[in-house]
DNA sequence: ATTATTGCAAAACCTTTGCAGCCTA
DNA sequence: TAGGCTGCAAAGGTTTTGCAATAAT
């Protein structure tokens, strides 16, 4: 779990944020961030409104997707689409560095990864077409990491 | 558009797939994949529902659906989740080579590009994590690089 | 007091599913 | 003629929207 010193370096910028925009600073929307940066995970929107009502608090889901969009914007938060789930998923972004993923195609396990080669495509793209690549998204999918999966297990047993 | 003689190959792919798996040569599936390879686009199942009906052909929804996942399975399409459209996009694969794609964030224009370094990546994926990576996604996204764009023209004229 | 934000429920959107009837094998 | 495939419509899951009530400024 992160430090509470820097939980409050977050909050703090998502106050400046909502000031600068002229949004209001609710409960909500405090509350969600704490709970995000509670979290160490790749979680869905659903995942969230549940965690959040578990500890007795209630956020509708109205307003979580409207706060998930506004933490993507101010960049506290990344909101990826992995190929084989339906749902986006979302992460903390604050203070971590640029990574991209691998992702189980069978149990969604996500684990991180950091490539510099990555950033000299995307130069290499600037370049090419004489546009400026604003983000990307690097995912590679293989089948299941975790010794435990009941995936793996399953494949073991054949 | 594809040579006459290439969708024959196409076609023929489909029919030995479709034998080997034991499923039925159905006049839906060639009519399908004869639609997606005289596109040259990166299309979503809607498109195609309409492009073919517009052809006073009629197939519907749920046979398309159905179809397009066969389609994947024996790799004469490719399926895409560029992130910032909800609904998944495909194109035909038949005798392309692997490339990626950079699509504008505002009209979802779609280019394509070739780049030997993700291929260095995956092996180093491989061999970090001991695992064999099936497939990747790679996607830049930035403005749009077409000239007459809406959304250029728009920024042009502020 | 003003008006952005919330919660709720309904709607929208893409995709899947159930089932009766059709057609391939 | 057996059963996989189709079309249709309904249902499913995720996200957005409309609106009245609430709360931040």
């Amino acid at each position: 779990m992160m430090e509470q010193s820097s939980f409050q370096l977050v909050k703090k910028q998502l106050t400046q944020y909502l000031e600068i925009k002229g949004l209001r600073k609710t409960n909500e929307r405090f509350t969600i961030l704490e709970e995000i940066y509670n979290r160490d995970d790749h979680f869905e929107a659903e995942e969230l409104f549940f965690s959040i009502k578990s500890k007795n608090f209630h956020v509708s889901r109205a307003t979580i997707y409207n706060t998930l969009d506004i933490l993507v914007e101010c960049q506290l938060i990344k909101k990826h689409q992995f190929g084989n789930k339906i749902s986006s998923r979302y992460e903390k972004a604050y203070g971590r560095r640029q990574h991209d993923h691998l992702v189980c195609i069978e149990c969604q396990l996500v684990t991180e990864f950091c490539d510099p080669r990555i950033q000299v495509i995307q130069n290499l793209i600037n370049d090419t077409f004489q546009c400026e690549v604003l983000y990307h998204s690097l995912t590679f999918y293989s089948k299941c990491l975790k010794e435990n999966c009941i995936h793996r297990k399953n494949e073991e047993k054949k």
